[in-house]
DNA sequence: AGCTTTCGTTCGTCAAGTCGAACGGATGGA
DNA sequence: TCCATCCGTTCGACTTGACGAACGAAAGCT
Protein backbone atom coordinates (compact mmCIF):
# COMPACT_ATOMS: atom_id res chain seq x y z
CA UNK A 1 0.00 0.00 0.00
CA UNK A 2 2.39 2.69 -1.05
CA UNK A 3 4.37 3.43 2.06
CA UNK A 4 4.00 7.01 3.05
CA UNK A 5 7.64 7.20 4.39
CA UNK A 6 7.17 10.33 6.56
CA UNK A 7 6.47 12.19 3.28
CA UNK A 8 3.85 14.08 3.48
CA UNK A 9 0.81 12.99 4.74
CA UNK A 10 -0.59 11.13 1.69
CA UNK A 11 -4.25 11.41 3.19
CA UNK A 12 -6.00 9.95 0.94
CA UNK A 13 -8.31 11.54 -1.39
CA UNK A 14 -9.08 14.28 0.20
CA UNK A 15 -7.49 16.65 -2.41
CA UNK A 16 -8.41 19.96 -0.45
CA UNK A 17 -8.41 18.91 2.72
CA UNK A 18 -10.34 20.89 4.22
CA UNK A 19 -11.25 19.96 7.78
CA UNK A 20 -8.05 19.08 7.90
CA UNK A 21 -7.66 15.38 9.58
CA UNK A 22 -4.68 16.36 11.54
CA UNK A 23 -5.09 15.16 15.01
CA UNK A 24 -3.88 17.03 17.65
CA UNK A 25 -4.55 14.42 20.67
CA UNK A 26 -7.56 13.70 21.50
CA UNK A 27 -8.03 15.63 24.92
CA UNK A 28 -5.97 16.56 27.62
CA UNK A 29 -5.79 13.27 29.22
CA UNK A 30 -5.59 10.75 26.07
CA UNK A 31 -2.21 9.83 25.18
CA UNK A 32 0.28 11.62 27.42
CA UNK A 33 3.02 14.88 26.61
CA UNK A 34 4.19 12.43 23.68
CA UNK A 35 0.89 12.91 21.59
CA UNK A 36 1.06 10.96 18.04
CA UNK A 37 0.37 13.97 15.37
CA UNK A 38 -1.02 13.34 12.10
CA UNK A 39 -2.07 10.09 11.10
CA UNK A 40 0.94 8.82 9.80
CA UNK A 41 3.04 9.48 12.99
CA UNK A 42 -0.26 7.67 14.58
CA UNK A 43 0.97 4.74 12.19
CA UNK A 44 4.53 5.35 13.30
CA UNK A 45 3.05 4.96 16.78
CA UNK A 46 1.36 1.82 16.58
CA UNK A 47 3.60 -0.13 14.45
CA UNK A 48 6.43 0.54 16.70
CA UNK A 49 4.08 -0.41 19.73
CA UNK A 50 3.14 -3.86 17.81
CA UNK A 51 6.78 -4.82 17.46
CA UNK A 52 7.65 -3.86 20.99
CA UNK A 53 5.22 -5.86 22.05
CA UNK A 54 5.84 -8.59 19.79
CA UNK A 55 9.74 -8.52 20.35
CA UNK A 56 8.57 -8.47 24.31
CA UNK A 57 6.23 -11.75 23.95
CA UNK A 58 9.10 -13.17 21.99
CA UNK A 59 7.21 -14.19 19.42
CA UNK A 60 7.65 -14.05 15.89
CA UNK A 61 5.45 -12.12 12.98
CA UNK A 62 4.28 -15.34 11.84
CA UNK A 63 3.46 -16.77 15.19
CA UNK A 64 1.76 -13.64 15.96
CA UNK A 65 -0.16 -13.39 12.56
CA UNK A 66 -1.24 -16.99 13.31
CA UNK A 67 -2.49 -16.24 17.17
CA UNK A 68 -4.54 -13.30 16.03
CA UNK A 69 -6.15 -14.71 13.33
CA UNK A 70 -4.46 -12.38 10.62
CA UNK A 71 -2.34 -12.53 7.26
CA UNK A 72 1.26 -12.20 8.45
CA UNK A 73 1.82 -10.16 5.21
CA UNK A 74 -0.71 -7.95 7.19
CA UNK A 75 1.28 -7.61 10.34
CA UNK A 76 4.47 -7.46 8.28
CA UNK A 77 3.12 -4.43 6.60
CA UNK A 78 1.93 -2.80 9.95
CA UNK A 79 4.88 -3.09 11.45
CA UNK A 80 6.74 -1.54 8.32
CA UNK A 81 4.42 1.20 8.85
CA UNK A 82 2.32 0.89 6.26
CA UNK A 83 -1.02 0.85 6.45
CA UNK A 84 -3.82 2.10 8.35
CA UNK A 85 -5.24 -0.96 10.31
CA UNK A 86 -8.75 -1.36 11.00
CA UNK A 87 -9.86 -1.79 14.49
CA UNK A 88 -10.80 -5.02 14.17
CA UNK A 89 -7.19 -5.83 13.20
CA UNK A 90 -5.68 -3.71 16.33
CA UNK A 91 -7.85 -5.57 18.52
CA UNK A 92 -6.49 -9.02 17.10
CA UNK A 93 -3.42 -8.07 17.61
CA UNK A 94 -3.97 -6.54 21.46
CA UNK A 95 -5.62 -9.97 22.19
CA UNK A 96 -2.79 -12.12 20.82
CA UNK A 97 -0.01 -10.27 22.75
CA UNK A 98 -2.48 -9.68 25.63
CA UNK A 99 -2.14 -6.26 25.91
CA UNK A 100 -4.80 -4.05 26.03
CA UNK A 101 -5.73 -2.27 23.12
CA UNK A 102 -5.12 1.54 24.12
CA UNK A 103 -1.49 0.38 24.88
CA UNK A 104 -0.53 -0.10 21.07
CA UNK A 105 -1.61 3.16 20.67
CA UNK A 106 0.08 5.20 23.66
CA UNK A 107 3.45 5.68 23.54
CA UNK A 108 5.80 3.91 26.01
CA UNK A 109 6.38 5.81 28.89
CA UNK A 110 9.66 6.66 31.00
CA UNK A 111 10.60 5.08 33.71
CA UNK A 112 11.77 7.63 36.45
CA UNK A 113 10.34 11.36 35.45
CA UNK A 114 10.21 14.13 37.82
CA UNK A 115 8.92 17.12 37.01
CA UNK A 116 9.89 20.29 39.33
CA UNK A 117 7.36 22.97 40.12
CA UNK A 118 6.68 25.25 37.29
CA UNK A 119 7.57 22.32 35.17
CA UNK A 120 5.60 20.29 32.77
CA UNK A 121 2.75 20.89 30.17
CA UNK A 122 0.91 24.03 31.66
CA UNK A 123 -3.12 24.52 31.18
CA UNK A 124 -2.64 27.97 31.62
CA UNK A 125 -6.46 29.37 32.36
CA UNK A 126 -7.14 32.35 30.54
CA UNK A 127 -6.86 34.26 33.82
CA UNK A 128 -3.19 33.93 34.37
CA UNK A 129 -3.80 32.83 37.96
CA UNK A 130 -4.54 29.42 37.54
CA UNK A 131 -2.13 27.16 36.07
CA UNK A 132 -2.67 23.05 35.59
CA UNK A 133 0.23 20.59 35.35
CA UNK A 134 -0.34 17.65 33.67
CA UNK A 135 1.81 15.36 35.39
CA UNK A 136 1.06 11.95 34.15
CA UNK A 137 -1.89 10.89 31.94
CA UNK A 138 -3.99 7.83 31.90
CA UNK A 139 -1.69 5.08 31.09
CA UNK A 140 -4.00 2.42 29.10
CA UNK A 141 -5.43 0.52 31.99
CA UNK A 142 -3.93 1.42 35.02
CA UNK A 143 -5.62 1.69 38.31
CA UNK A 144 -4.71 4.11 40.18
CA UNK A 145 -4.87 4.51 44.05
CA UNK A 146 -4.32 7.71 45.55
CA UNK A 147 -2.93 8.39 48.85
CA UNK A 148 -2.15 11.19 51.25
CA UNK A 149 1.45 11.38 53.21
CA UNK A 150 1.97 13.31 55.98
CA UNK A 151 5.50 12.76 57.42
CA UNK A 152 8.11 13.96 59.44
CA UNK A 153 11.69 14.02 59.81
CA UNK A 154 13.41 10.90 60.73
CA UNK A 155 13.73 7.47 59.52
CA UNK A 156 13.79 6.63 55.72
CA UNK A 157 10.38 4.74 54.98
CA UNK A 158 11.56 2.32 53.02
CA UNK A 159 8.78 0.49 50.57
CA UNK A 160 8.96 -3.37 49.59
CA UNK A 161 8.52 -3.63 46.25
CA UNK A 162 5.20 -3.88 44.84
CA UNK A 163 3.55 -6.28 42.31
CA UNK A 164 5.18 -5.78 39.01
CA UNK A 165 3.73 -3.20 36.58
CA UNK A 166 3.53 -0.91 39.53
CA UNK A 167 4.42 2.76 39.43
CA UNK A 168 4.21 4.98 41.86
CA UNK A 169 3.62 9.09 41.25
CA UNK A 170 4.64 11.65 44.08
CA UNK A 171 3.26 15.25 44.28
CA UNK A 172 5.11 17.48 46.96
CA UNK A 173 2.35 19.72 48.77
CA UNK A 174 4.64 21.03 51.75
CA UNK A 175 8.32 20.90 52.89
CA UNK A 176 10.71 18.66 51.26
CA UNK A 177 11.32 14.84 50.64
CA UNK A 178 13.60 12.60 49.51
CA UNK A 179 11.73 10.19 46.98
CA UNK A 180 12.36 7.44 44.63
CA UNK A 181 14.29 4.57 43.98
CA UNK A 182 16.36 3.49 46.96
CA UNK A 183 19.63 3.61 44.41
CA UNK A 184 18.22 7.05 43.13
CA UNK A 185 16.24 9.20 44.92
CA UNK A 186 15.09 12.84 44.07
CA UNK A 187 14.90 15.42 46.40
CA UNK A 188 11.84 16.80 45.91
CA UNK A 189 10.15 20.41 47.06
CA UNK A 190 6.46 21.85 46.76
CA UNK A 191 4.95 21.06 43.93
CA UNK A 192 7.71 18.78 42.73
CA UNK A 193 6.82 15.60 41.08
CA UNK A 194 8.77 12.23 40.53
CA UNK A 195 7.28 8.91 39.33
CA UNK A 196 9.12 6.17 39.14
CA UNK A 197 8.59 2.02 39.22
CA UNK A 198 6.88 0.58 42.13
CA UNK A 199 8.21 -3.00 42.54
CA UNK A 200 11.78 -2.06 42.28
CA UNK A 201 12.99 -1.02 45.77
CA UNK A 202 12.14 2.46 46.54
CA UNK A 203 12.12 4.99 49.36
CA UNK A 204 10.52 8.01 50.94
CA UNK A 205 11.97 10.51 53.73
CA UNK A 206 10.43 13.72 54.59
CA UNK A 207 13.55 15.98 55.11
CA UNK A 208 11.28 18.46 56.30
CA UNK A 209 8.40 18.67 59.52
CA UNK A 210 5.09 18.61 58.04
CA UNK A 211 6.10 16.99 55.01
CA UNK A 212 2.94 16.72 52.64
CA UNK A 213 2.65 14.33 49.49
CA UNK A 214 0.45 12.80 47.54
CA UNK A 215 1.17 9.63 46.08
CA UNK A 216 -0.59 7.85 43.48
CA UNK A 217 0.06 4.23 43.42
CA UNK A 218 -0.55 2.54 39.97
CA UNK A 219 -1.15 -0.85 39.25
CA UNK A 220 -1.80 -2.46 35.40
CA UNK B 1 13.10 4.82 25.67
CA UNK B 2 12.21 1.29 25.14
CA UNK B 3 10.02 1.11 27.66
CA UNK B 4 11.06 -1.21 30.48
CA UNK B 5 7.65 -2.20 30.71
CA UNK B 6 7.96 -0.99 34.25
CA UNK B 7 7.76 -3.82 35.02
CA UNK B 8 6.54 -6.41 33.67
CA UNK B 9 2.86 -6.51 32.70
CA UNK B 10 1.82 -9.84 33.55
CA UNK B 11 2.80 -11.37 30.92
CA UNK B 12 3.76 -12.48 27.99
CA UNK B 13 2.98 -15.59 26.59
CA UNK B 14 -0.90 -16.24 27.66
CA UNK B 15 -1.79 -17.83 24.49
CA UNK B 16 -5.21 -17.54 25.71
CA UNK B 17 -7.36 -17.04 22.22
CA UNK B 18 -5.50 -19.01 19.93
CA UNK B 19 -7.54 -19.14 16.78
CA UNK B 20 -9.20 -17.32 15.10
CA UNK B 21 -10.26 -13.47 15.53
CA UNK B 22 -12.63 -13.60 18.30
CA UNK B 23 -11.11 -11.17 21.03
CA UNK B 24 -12.29 -11.43 23.89
CA UNK B 25 -11.16 -8.47 25.87
CA UNK B 26 -6.76 -7.55 25.32
CA UNK B 27 -5.57 -8.45 28.79
CA UNK B 28 -6.96 -7.92 31.90
CA UNK B 29 -7.98 -4.75 32.38
CA UNK B 30 -8.71 -4.08 28.88
CA UNK B 31 -11.98 -3.31 28.57
CA UNK B 32 -13.66 -4.27 32.25
CA UNK B 33 -16.91 -5.54 32.36
CA UNK B 34 -18.35 -5.35 29.35
CA UNK B 35 -16.17 -7.37 27.31
CA UNK B 36 -16.83 -6.96 23.70
CA UNK B 37 -16.69 -10.35 22.32
CA UNK B 38 -16.30 -10.71 18.53
CA UNK B 39 -16.12 -8.35 16.18
CA UNK B 40 -19.24 -7.59 15.35
CA UNK B 41 -19.89 -6.68 19.03
CA UNK B 42 -16.75 -4.58 19.20
CA UNK B 43 -18.30 -2.36 16.44
CA UNK B 44 -22.02 -1.89 18.21
CA UNK B 45 -19.82 -0.59 21.16
CA UNK B 46 -17.79 1.85 19.11
CA UNK B 47 -21.28 2.98 17.33
CA UNK B 48 -22.71 3.28 20.44
CA UNK B 49 -19.54 5.32 22.02
CA UNK B 50 -19.36 7.40 19.20
CA UNK B 51 -23.35 8.54 19.03
CA UNK B 52 -23.17 8.99 22.83
CA UNK B 53 -20.07 11.13 23.06
CA UNK B 54 -21.59 13.03 19.79
CA UNK B 55 -24.61 13.46 21.37
CA UNK B 56 -22.91 14.68 24.78
CA UNK B 57 -20.80 17.19 22.60
CA UNK B 58 -24.40 18.53 20.89
CA UNK B 59 -22.96 17.74 17.63
CA UNK B 60 -24.72 16.97 14.45
CA UNK B 61 -23.17 14.33 12.34
CA UNK B 62 -22.17 16.43 9.73
CA UNK B 63 -20.60 18.95 12.24
CA UNK B 64 -18.69 16.44 13.82
CA UNK B 65 -17.81 14.64 10.43
CA UNK B 66 -16.55 18.18 9.17
CA UNK B 67 -14.39 18.83 12.52
CA UNK B 68 -13.02 15.26 12.23
CA UNK B 69 -12.33 15.25 8.19
CA UNK B 70 -14.48 12.65 7.82
CA UNK B 71 -17.38 11.83 5.03
CA UNK B 72 -20.66 12.11 7.20
CA UNK B 73 -21.33 9.39 5.24
CA UNK B 74 -18.86 7.19 6.90
CA UNK B 75 -19.74 8.75 10.21
CA UNK B 76 -23.23 7.75 9.95
CA UNK B 77 -22.33 4.29 8.81
CA UNK B 78 -20.43 3.53 11.51
CA UNK B 79 -23.12 4.98 14.25
CA UNK B 80 -25.37 2.48 12.44
CA UNK B 81 -23.00 -0.35 13.71
CA UNK B 82 -21.63 -1.52 10.42
CA UNK B 83 -18.14 -1.20 9.51
CA UNK B 84 -14.71 -1.89 11.16
CA UNK B 85 -13.06 1.92 10.95
CA UNK B 86 -9.82 2.11 10.26
CA UNK B 87 -7.65 3.43 13.74
CA UNK B 88 -6.84 7.05 11.98
CA UNK B 89 -10.71 7.35 11.34
CA UNK B 90 -11.41 6.66 14.79
CA UNK B 91 -8.25 8.83 16.40
CA UNK B 92 -9.77 11.62 14.16
CA UNK B 93 -12.95 11.45 15.73
CA UNK B 94 -11.55 11.03 19.14
CA UNK B 95 -9.65 14.28 18.45
CA UNK B 96 -13.09 16.33 17.67
CA UNK B 97 -14.50 14.89 20.03
CA UNK B 98 -12.02 15.83 22.71
CA UNK B 99 -12.47 12.39 23.95
CA UNK B 100 -9.40 9.92 24.50
CA UNK B 101 -9.18 7.34 22.10
CA UNK B 102 -10.07 4.07 24.18
CA UNK B 103 -13.12 5.70 25.33
CA UNK B 104 -14.21 5.25 22.59
CA UNK B 105 -13.52 1.69 22.60
CA UNK B 106 -14.50 0.84 26.14
CA UNK B 107 -17.96 0.57 26.81
CA UNK B 108 -19.71 3.39 29.09
CA UNK B 109 -20.37 3.68 33.02
CA UNK B 110 -20.76 7.68 37.76
CA UNK B 111 -21.44 12.23 44.94
CA UNK B 112 -19.18 14.46 46.87
CA UNK B 113 -16.64 13.39 49.40
CA UNK B 114 -14.31 14.91 51.83
CA UNK B 115 -12.07 13.69 53.50
CA UNK B 116 -10.35 16.64 55.72
CA UNK B 117 -6.40 16.60 56.97
CA UNK B 118 -6.03 14.23 59.42
CA UNK B 119 -9.66 11.92 58.89
CA UNK B 120 -9.40 8.86 56.44
CA UNK B 121 -8.27 5.32 57.08
CA UNK B 122 -5.13 5.93 57.82
CA UNK B 123 -2.08 3.56 57.26
CA UNK B 124 0.22 3.91 60.09
CA UNK B 125 4.19 3.06 59.54
CA UNK B 126 5.58 1.59 62.58
CA UNK B 127 7.26 4.73 63.19
CA UNK B 128 4.85 7.05 63.90
CA UNK B 129 6.46 9.87 61.27
CA UNK B 130 4.94 7.98 58.84
CA UNK B 131 1.21 8.13 57.62
CA UNK B 132 -0.61 7.56 54.46
CA UNK B 133 -4.10 7.90 53.62
CA UNK B 134 -6.26 5.75 51.07
CA UNK B 135 -8.22 8.79 49.84
CA UNK B 136 -9.42 6.81 46.55
CA UNK B 137 -9.03 3.18 45.91
CA UNK B 138 -9.08 1.76 42.38
CA UNK B 139 -12.12 1.69 40.76
CA UNK B 140 -11.26 -1.28 38.56
CA UNK B 141 -10.74 0.13 34.91
CA UNK B 142 -10.60 3.53 36.14
CA UNK B 143 -8.19 5.98 34.57
CA UNK B 144 -6.57 8.46 36.08
CA UNK B 145 -5.05 11.84 35.03
CA UNK B 146 -2.59 13.65 37.71
CA UNK B 147 -2.57 16.86 37.64
CA UNK B 148 -0.71 19.54 39.55
CA UNK B 149 -2.75 22.50 40.06
CA UNK B 150 -1.13 25.90 40.91
CA UNK B 151 -3.50 29.16 41.76
CA UNK B 152 -3.98 32.49 43.13
CA UNK B 153 -6.82 33.71 44.72
CA UNK B 154 -8.65 35.78 42.06
CA UNK B 155 -11.57 35.15 39.82
CA UNK B 156 -12.61 31.48 40.69
CA UNK B 157 -12.55 28.61 37.70
CA UNK B 158 -15.41 26.98 36.48
CA UNK B 159 -14.80 24.11 34.44
CA UNK B 160 -16.66 22.96 32.06
CA UNK B 161 -18.49 19.29 32.19
CA UNK B 162 -16.36 16.36 31.33
CA UNK B 163 -17.02 13.54 29.90
CA UNK B 164 -19.93 11.90 31.87
CA UNK B 165 -18.17 9.27 34.36
CA UNK B 166 -15.49 11.57 35.01
CA UNK B 167 -14.71 12.07 38.59
CA UNK B 168 -12.13 14.54 39.90
CA UNK B 169 -10.23 14.37 43.37
CA UNK B 170 -8.60 17.08 44.59
CA UNK B 171 -6.32 17.28 47.76
CA UNK B 172 -4.77 20.20 48.52
CA UNK B 173 -0.97 20.79 49.06
CA UNK B 174 -0.86 24.34 50.61
CA UNK B 175 -2.75 27.41 50.81
CA UNK B 176 -6.59 27.03 50.81
CA UNK B 177 -9.23 26.85 47.89
CA UNK B 178 -12.71 26.20 47.36
CA UNK B 179 -13.32 23.51 45.23
CA UNK B 180 -16.07 21.20 44.56
CA UNK B 181 -19.63 21.22 42.41
CA UNK B 182 -20.93 24.65 41.37
CA UNK B 183 -23.64 24.55 43.21
CA UNK B 184 -21.74 23.25 46.52
CA UNK B 185 -17.81 23.93 46.98
CA UNK B 186 -16.19 23.27 50.00
CA UNK B 187 -13.61 24.86 51.61
CA UNK B 188 -10.41 22.90 51.66
CA UNK B 189 -6.87 23.40 53.67
CA UNK B 190 -3.53 22.00 53.49
CA UNK B 191 -4.12 18.29 53.26
CA UNK B 192 -7.93 17.97 52.54
CA UNK B 193 -9.38 16.09 50.03
CA UNK B 194 -12.81 16.04 48.20
CA UNK B 195 -13.73 14.12 45.25
CA UNK B 196 -17.42 15.23 42.87
CA UNK B 197 -18.44 14.53 39.56
CA UNK B 198 -16.51 15.86 36.91
CA UNK B 199 -19.37 15.68 34.65
CA UNK B 200 -21.00 18.46 36.32
CA UNK B 201 -20.29 22.19 36.21
CA UNK B 202 -17.92 22.04 39.44
CA UNK B 203 -15.33 25.31 40.01
CA UNK B 204 -12.15 25.47 41.85
CA UNK B 205 -10.95 29.21 43.30
CA UNK B 206 -7.82 29.50 45.34
CA UNK B 207 -8.61 31.51 48.18
CA UNK B 208 -4.93 32.21 49.61
CA UNK B 209 -1.51 32.93 47.52
CA UNK B 210 0.50 30.04 46.59
CA UNK B 211 -2.33 27.40 46.63
CA UNK B 212 -1.30 24.23 45.58
CA UNK B 213 -3.21 20.93 44.68
CA UNK B 214 -3.25 17.98 43.15
CA UNK B 215 -5.97 17.36 41.09
CA UNK B 216 -6.61 13.29 39.67
CA UNK B 217 -9.13 13.18 37.37
CA UNK B 218 -10.56 10.04 36.89
CA UNK B 219 -12.25 9.12 33.88
CA UNK B 220 -13.59 5.60 33.98
C1' DA C 1 26.20 -31.27 1.19
C1' DG C 2 21.03 -31.62 0.73
C1' DC C 3 16.57 -31.13 2.70
C1' DT C 4 13.22 -29.06 5.71
C1' DT C 5 11.32 -25.60 8.52
C1' DT C 6 10.73 -20.98 9.74
C1' DC C 7 11.64 -16.37 9.20
C1' DG C 8 10.06 -11.76 7.07
C1' DT C 9 8.97 -9.59 2.68
C1' DT C 10 6.62 -8.80 -1.78
C1' DC C 11 2.91 -9.30 -5.18
C1' DG C 12 -1.80 -9.84 -7.18
C1' DT C 13 -6.56 -10.37 -5.94
C1' DC C 14 -10.68 -9.57 -3.49
C1' DA C 15 -13.38 -7.38 -0.09
C1' DA C 16 -14.41 -3.46 2.43
C1' DG C 17 -13.76 1.25 4.14
C1' DT C 18 -14.04 5.95 2.72
C1' DC C 19 -15.47 9.36 -0.19
C1' DG C 20 -18.57 12.74 -2.70
C1' DA C 21 -23.06 13.44 -4.45
C1' DA C 22 -27.82 13.12 -4.31
C1' DC C 23 -31.90 12.06 -1.75
C1' DG C 24 -36.17 13.03 1.36
C1' DG C 25 -37.35 15.20 5.58
C1' DA C 26 -37.42 18.88 9.11
C1' DT C 27 -36.69 23.72 10.30
C1' DG C 28 -36.66 28.69 9.80
C1' DG C 29 -36.96 32.98 7.27
C1' DA C 30 -38.53 36.11 3.65
C1' DT D 1 -46.35 30.06 0.48
C1' DC D 2 -41.75 29.34 -1.32
C1' DC D 3 -37.05 29.05 -0.62
C1' DA D 4 -32.87 28.09 1.91
C1' DT D 5 -30.41 25.48 5.12
C1' DC D 6 -29.60 21.96 7.81
C1' DC D 7 -30.26 17.21 9.20
C1' DG D 8 -29.23 12.00 8.55
C1' DT D 9 -29.38 8.37 5.09
C1' DT D 10 -28.39 5.91 0.75
C1' DC D 11 -25.93 5.09 -3.56
C1' DG D 12 -21.98 4.34 -6.89
C1' DA D 13 -16.97 5.01 -7.58
C1' DC D 14 -12.56 4.96 -5.91
C1' DT D 15 -9.14 3.79 -2.63
C1' DT D 16 -7.07 0.73 0.33
C1' DG D 17 -6.78 -2.78 3.90
C1' DA D 18 -6.53 -7.79 4.40
C1' DC D 19 -5.70 -12.04 2.43
C1' DG D 20 -3.15 -16.09 0.34
C1' DA D 21 0.74 -17.53 -2.37
C1' DA D 22 5.28 -17.30 -3.67
C1' DC D 23 9.78 -15.50 -2.80
C1' DG D 24 14.83 -15.34 -0.90
C1' DA D 25 17.28 -15.83 3.38
C1' DA D 26 18.72 -18.01 7.60
C1' DA D 27 18.85 -21.76 10.82
C1' DG D 28 18.27 -26.82 12.18
C1' DC D 29 18.49 -31.49 11.23
C1' DT D 30 19.90 -36.11 8.76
Amino acid sequence: MTVNDDGADPQSGTPDTPGTRTPGTPSLGASGPGSPGSGSELIGLISASIRRERERAGLSMAELARRAGIAKSTLSQLEAGAGNPSVETLWALGVALDVPFSRLIDPPRPVVRVIRAGEGPVTHSERADYAATLLASCPPNARRDIYRIEAQPGETRASDPHMPGTVEHVLLGAGRALAGPTGAPVELGPGDYVSYPGDAPHVFRALEPGTLAVIVMEHV
